[in-house]
RNA sequence: GGCCCCGUGGUGUAGUGGUUAACAUGCCUGCCUGUCACGCAGGAGAUCGUCGGUUCAAAUCCGAUCGGGGUCGCCA
């Protein structure tokens, strides 16, 4: 990774030498004669009584400056009262270190500059933690100082990485006729999905604006407009939970294109990805990716963005025990339900709270329970074998393809809650026995997804992608007769496990559009209330369209190395949504909501 | 909204009923001409997140609350 990235950075080591500036990494030891001026900050001083070192920090990097005691100007008894961050400008020469005093730790260990006049820009109080990597610090004192944190070499680093996969985005998008253009903020409240960030309008009494889940209907609606070809790195609101991948704030890289079909727009998202791959990190990413249908990637890996760098897959075991004495399985299946298993290679001697742990593992996801077969050096042994023939637990081990050594773990329940329960189950062990390479990176498509799931607690469909979806051809002639196996042309892209984008070819017609409306219980008028000028625009000769969105912040994780987007985000925000630098959010004064018409109806709490 | 973990000098930790609240690092002062986590000597720095309870006695036990993290629900 490193030769592209220092490529990269050379160009604003030159911008840095434009200014009179030198940048600390760019010194060498071709440069020994050379007067130098250097801006930055103390690193550290190292205060010899006769002679003072300081490492001298700036975003490129670090170098030694030695202060003599026969400075000009005094220079030396200021040096003296260098403190860690201090704002410096320093002039002086490079030179080669004195023959055993090089540092091979240092990427400018082999020189140093000879100070000859130092000024303090200014000054600055101890830092609340040590402005260097692997520190260990509890994570609200560094997003409390974010300013500081972010000096950090390795933060530094991510904003890089950040800054040029923006770069090589608009890059490869312009080359292909992709044009950037903006999309509201202030939006129409739309439902479903997330939860709207509301905003009060105060020309407009009572009346509120919602920031953005995502720009997709203005996006559709520039498809509309004839542009053919969008893109934009936008900012998406969800007040929704949050957790290590998710903020309420996150960016995408929101894109549409006129006149296409899936089989247009996957190459070339997986040409973006791999790009991108190829020139962050030197990796080449096999193409085309694999194609998983959402039907295949529940049944092998009980995931809609399966992790496929191991196998552990789900196996079927229905027929197996449906006529078996264990009533457990018997009885989910005679309701309709799932019993599946996966097999857990060499994990006989798994001790038996560990068992335990795993149980009160996929309790989490709603099983009841945690079945488990072991095949230890003396037989089987498990709480469940009584219930079966000595043929049907060896059709069931061999059917989980187990084999001495093994451990093999049954969930019996709801679909949903079977696949849910082992998918994760599957990480879980797939972590605890290493058998995830961390090097790997493995990219897939899930497709096919289905259009509709049926909300229990409202009683009715909902989108699962959203209701711009278009649904499979073959799939309209039953979708007010079966909409739950009507699939949709949706698609999802899957980077080790981690949802990275998806999106999805829009419905075009309005005909089309109207039937989903009334299977999502929206009649007509409320559909208009809500998008009547999608769907007046949509009579105004739409073009067919499709388009997706990838999460920048998941993707430069992934770059990066991290395991959570604040580590990407420049100033993130807690799990509870708040800033713990600028403490938003925050009361507001009674003028500003009176302003706005808005009377808080809270219990005691910060009631102005 | 549920479950789990964490909260002690600036920072990171130790301390599980009675201690002068310990250690490391940082900070301050002095000394030191080749260090690079410089070294040496000395010093300052903590109402143990907050409130309440139990107890002769609470950092320690109990309850609540606040803050941070993980996760389920929620959210593409």
């Amino acid at each position: 990774m490193k030769s592209r990235l220092i490529q990269a950075s050379l160009k604003f080591r030159r911008m840095a030498m434009l200014a009179g500036r030198t940048s600390a990494v760019f010194l060498n030891k071709e440069m020994a004669g050379e007067s130098v001026r250097l801006l930055g900050w103390v690193q550290t001083r190292r205060d010899h009584g006769g002679v003072i070192f300081v490492d001298l920090r700036d975003r490129s990097g670090l170098v030694q400056v030695v202060f003599n005691p026969d400075m000009a100007d005094n220079g030396f008894a200021l040096a003296e009262k260098l403190r860690s961050e201090y704002v410096v400008e320093i002039k002086g020469k490079v030179r080669l270190r004195p023959e055993g005093s090089e540092n091979p730790n240092m990427q400018t260990g082999e020189i140093e500059v000879i100070a000859e006049e130092l000024k303090i820009l200014n000054r600055a109080k101890t830092p609340p933690f040590y402005i260097q990597d692997n520190i260990d610090v509890d994570e609200s004192v560094r997003l409390k100082y974010r300013y500081m944190d972010l000096r950090r070499p390795d933060m530094l680093k991510v904003m890089f990485i950040r800054h040029k996969v923006m770069q090589l985005m608009r890059n490869f998008l312009d080359k292909q006729g992709f044009w950037e253009i903006e999309t509201p903020i202030l939006m129409k409240s739309t439902p479903e999905g997330a939860r709207d960030y509301l905003v009060p309008s105060r020309v407009n009494p009572g009346c509120f604006y919602a920031l953005p889940q995502s720009p997709q209907i203005f996006k559709q609606l520039l498809m509309v407009a004839g542009m053919e070809k969008y893109y934009q790195i936008a900012r998406c609101f969800r007040d929704e939970d949050l957790r290590a991948d998710r903020q309420p704030e996150f960016t995408q890289l929101d894109l549409e294109m006129s006149f296409i079909e899936m089989d247009d727009i996957l190459p070339l998202m997986e040409d973006l990805i791999t790009m991108i791959f190829k020139e962050i990190k030197g990796i080449d990413i096999p193409k085309p990716f694999p194609r998983l249908s959402y039907y295949e990637a529940m049944e092998r890996y009980g995931s809609d963005k399966p992790d496929t760098r191991f196998g552990m897959e789900l196996i079927d075991v229905a027929e197996v025990v449906r006529n078996s004495g264990f009533k457990v399985f018997t009885d989910v299946l005679a309701k309709g339900g799932r019993v599946k298993g996966i097999c857990a290679k060499g994990c006989s001697n798994m001790p038996r709270r560990e068992i335990d742990a795993l149980t009160k593992f996929v309790s989490i996801y709603g099983a009841k329970g945690l079945a488990y077969i072991v095949w230890g050096e003396d037989g089987l042994k498990s709480p469940i074998i009584k219930f079966f023939t000595e043929e049907e637990i060896n059709n069931l081990m061999a059917t989980m393809g187990a084999e001495q050594g093994d451990i093999v773990f049954f969930v019996a329940d709801k679909e949903n809650i079977v696949h849910n329960a082992l998918g994760n189950l599957r990480l879980e062990l797939a972590k605890r026995l290493g058998l995830i390479n961390p090097n790997a990176i493995n990219c897939l498509w899930v497709t096919e997804f289905p259009m509709f799931e049926y909300d229990e607690e409202e009683k009715r469909y909902v989108a699962m992608h959203h209701m711009f979806t278009s649904p499979l051809d073959e799939d309209l002639g039953i979708l007010e007769t079966e909409p739950l196996k009507v699939r949709a042309k949706a698609y999802d892209m899957v980077l080790n496990g981690i949802e990275l984008g998806g999106g999805s070819i829009r419905i075009h017609r309005r005909d089309v559009q109207e039937r989903i409306f009334a299977l999502l219980g929206m009649s007509i008028e409320e559909a208009k209330d809500k998008f009547g000028f999608l769907l007046e625009a949509f009579d105004y000769g739409t073009p067919p369209h499709g388009g997706l969105a990838f999460g920048l912040d998941r993707l430069i994780m992934i770059l990066a190395g991290r395991d959570n987007i604040r580590d990407v985000i420049a100033f993130p925000k807690t799990q509870s949504a708040s800033c713990l630098m600028s403490q938003a959010p925050s009361p507001v004064k009674k003028e500003q909501l009176k302003e706005l018409h808005i009377k808080l109806d809270i219990k005691d709490k910060a009631n102005n």
